[in-house]
DNA sequence: GCGACAG
DNA sequence: ATCTTGTCGC
């Protein structure tokens, strides 16, 4: 009785090596990208609601990409990507893509898993020379919010580095980083009295890794917004907040609700 | 060692 | 991420 295979056990010495060796492999892709990681406003475009001397152009397509899952087959996705026209807030381009994902979700790795789709999305805009292709994306995932963030980085940074466009990362639930956790940053942003229900994320070591927000006045819980690729963090939570109409910026929640009813009518 | 861990 | 209905309220 001694004999019986027990394959679960057996593949799972394997099955872990080569994870982790997969795991050492990313780390040091997300090691190279950091390199080429911009976290200042590097744009040619500016703020609707920000006067100024000159003529540059103002920022009127904002992108929104997300992800969603079969629920028979959780390998089964649909990427979504949608663009907003900040001027009318209408949803002015639209595409998304079925795909089999053979990379499992993995804390701290989303990116490995959900950047590709996304990416050939956009590339596939920007080879049509689309005139909605977007000014910045916003990302359902986050961005300098990483638990290994000093060399790390999330779905934001990547797809924004990788695309060569600004991007901010949106969470809804909090990637436990230095010492910050959901509850206690729920009570913090409680007890603020900051009239723009927003709170600074500093984490144990002093590092700001993004902030909570209330972004519309009927949610308690905030969502956690972070720098991802060529913009500063006042300017990512000033463009989140323009977006807000509910709980979760319009960009993504169009994304999201797009994606989600694709798969329902096509598979 | 154990639990926690974006989507 | 996904499994899940109604319900209370502006």
């Amino acid at each position: 009785m001694n004999d019986a295979k027990e394959p679960s056990s057996s593949n799972s010495n394997f099955s872990n090596e080569f994870q982790s060796s997969q795991q050492m492999d990313w780390l040091r892709v997300q090691d190279s990208l950091k390199g080429k990681l911009i976290t200042e406003d590097d744009f040619k475009w500016r703020l609707p609601t920000r006067e100024k001397e000159g003529s540059c152009e103002i920022l009127k397509y904002v992108g929104g990409v997300d992800l969603s899952f079969s629920k028979d087959d959780s390998s089964i996705a649909c990427g979504t990507l949608v663009v907003l026209d900040l001027t009318t807030h209408k949803v002015v381009y639209e595409d998304s893509s079925i795909v089999r994902l053979h990379i499992p979700y993995l804390p701290g790795f989303l990116a490995f898993r959900e950047a590709p789709v996304l990416l050939e999305l956009l590339d596939k805009m920007k080879n049509n020379a689309h005139c909605f292709y977007p000014q910045l994306l916003m990302v359902d995932g986050n961005g300098l919010l990483h638990p290994r963030g000093k060399f790390c980085f999330g779905l934001a940074c990547h797809i924004g580095v990788l695309a060569d466009l600004p991007t901010v990362g949106v969470g809804k639930n909090l990637h436990h980083v230095d010492g910050l956790t959901q509850s206690t940053v729920r009570e913090l942003l409680q007890a603020a009295d900051s009239p723009k229900h927003v709170l600074l994320l500093i984490g144990d070591s002093g590092c700001t890794w993004g902030v909570a927000m209330r972004s519309s006045e009927g949610s308690l819980k905030p969502i956690f917004i972070s720098v991802g690729h060529r913009i500063s963090l006042a300017t990512a939570i000033e463009i989140v907040r323009m977006t807000c109409r509910f709980r979760v910026p319009e960009p993504i929640r169009q994304a999201d609700i797009r994606s989600r009813e694709r798969l329902r009518n096509n598979q």
